[in-house]
DNA sequence: CAAGCATTTGAATCATTCTTCAAAATCGAT
DNA sequence: ATCGATTTTGAAGAATGATTCAAATGCTTG
């Protein structure tokens, strides 16, 4: 059968299990044989490294934000000019399609949030970063002079993220005309509006 | 016990039940004895009404949706002009709080979506219908000069909804700093800015 | 008010999932 | 190689939920 591994090893694979198990039954929908067969263990093996599967469940779901959240920082600090950073930065916070496994494993927890605090906690302290993220492009723009903000950053910022999730949520959903690109354009309507630049690709 | 009702009204019954249960438990997670208990029946009661608990929920997640939404339309009817059209509109679409029953239905949806192609097209057409509405709202303030629009009035409804949408979630979710009132205002400011309106109550 | 129909119960059955645990397998260290 | 500890299995038992259905209940109509 599937090998022996480490301590550490086999947690991060459970985790990764679970994340899959979640995509394909839902936060509540999941049981521990569906994390099992997605680790290609038995149920005994998941139970004996995490003895209560909701907590499994909630660390799947951390790992998949902090990653979700790593990738767009790693992506911004390829950019150059605040520009740039904001055109990449929009596009990174959307699914690509409606399969896209990093949006679908957060839109999972938006109802679960209502009644689970620690879920709620989580999705919370994302948002915040991500707002945190989208004002420091903002500052910096202004700062620079390229960014003529209408209104202040803190709000600009809050509106940005909020749209992004919407519009993650709708393209998950199979929205037959908003798609990525189309969720993309509309963002950045705002983004032209508030910040006085066209926003046009640089490079 | 529970009264016998004639086929239609328990119907209403188990359809007010379901929406209760799944408030409870999450779509994923609600179980016949949890609708049933939520109606005051028996299990194989809510299966002689409901022989497919899934159908049951569609329904319950249907009503809810159409509730939301009609409650909406008349509020915007009892108003006037385009600006507390516009005003009343912004609000009627957040949660009062963060129990408010009729959010938290449709956000339970919000993961569900991605994996049930009914519960995406409803969740599709109620967004669909909310753009519509706001379109309405911004063509008919803009043909009577009250609104000078910074681009074209979909691209405005679809990002006022989505608006909405995100606050939801976020207020369902408890955030510390963004209730209904602060969430009303992050997203009047962005109707402000594109519809060159002050938005200040009238009446 | 009795007959007939629709509704509901309650209990039995079946299926699924969770939990436990002894035995087996695997690995690392000596 | 062998020992000892860790990991995994597989099977058994407990718990929960779905499903079925005969019997009971309560309307409604004639």
């Amino acid at each position: 059968m599937s090998a022996r591994k480490s301590r550490a090893d086999r947690r991060v694979d459970l985790i990764e299990a679970a994340r899959r198990a979640i995509l394909r039954h839902g936060t509540q929908g999941v049981h521990l044989n569906h994390v099992a067969e997605e680790a290609g263990l038995t149920s005994g093996a998941v139970l004996y490294h995490y003895p209560d599967l909701g907590e499994l469940l909630v660390e799947a779901h951390h790992a998949g934000m902090e990653r979700f959240y790593e990738l767009r920082v790693k992506r911004i600090a390829q950019c150059g000019d605040p520009v740039q950073k904001l055109v990449v930065t929009v596009r990174s916070g959307l699914p690509v399609g409606p399969d896209d496994p990093g949006v679908r494993l957060l839109n999972e927890l938006g109802g679960a949030a209502a009644r689970n605090r620690v879920y709620a906690v989580l999705l919370t302290t994302l948002y915040d970063r991500q707002v945190a993220m989208y004002q420091s492009i903002l500052d910096t723009g202004a700062a620079l002079g390229v960014f003529t903000l209408i209104g202040d950053s803190l709000t600009i910022a809050r509106n940005l993220v909020a749209l992004e999730d919407a519009y993650g949520y709708r393209i998950t959903a199979r929205h037959p005309v908003i798609g990525p690109d189309e969720a993309a354009e509309l963002i950045l309507s705002y983004a032209r509006t508030v910040t006085g630049n066209p926003l046009e690709a640089t490079g």
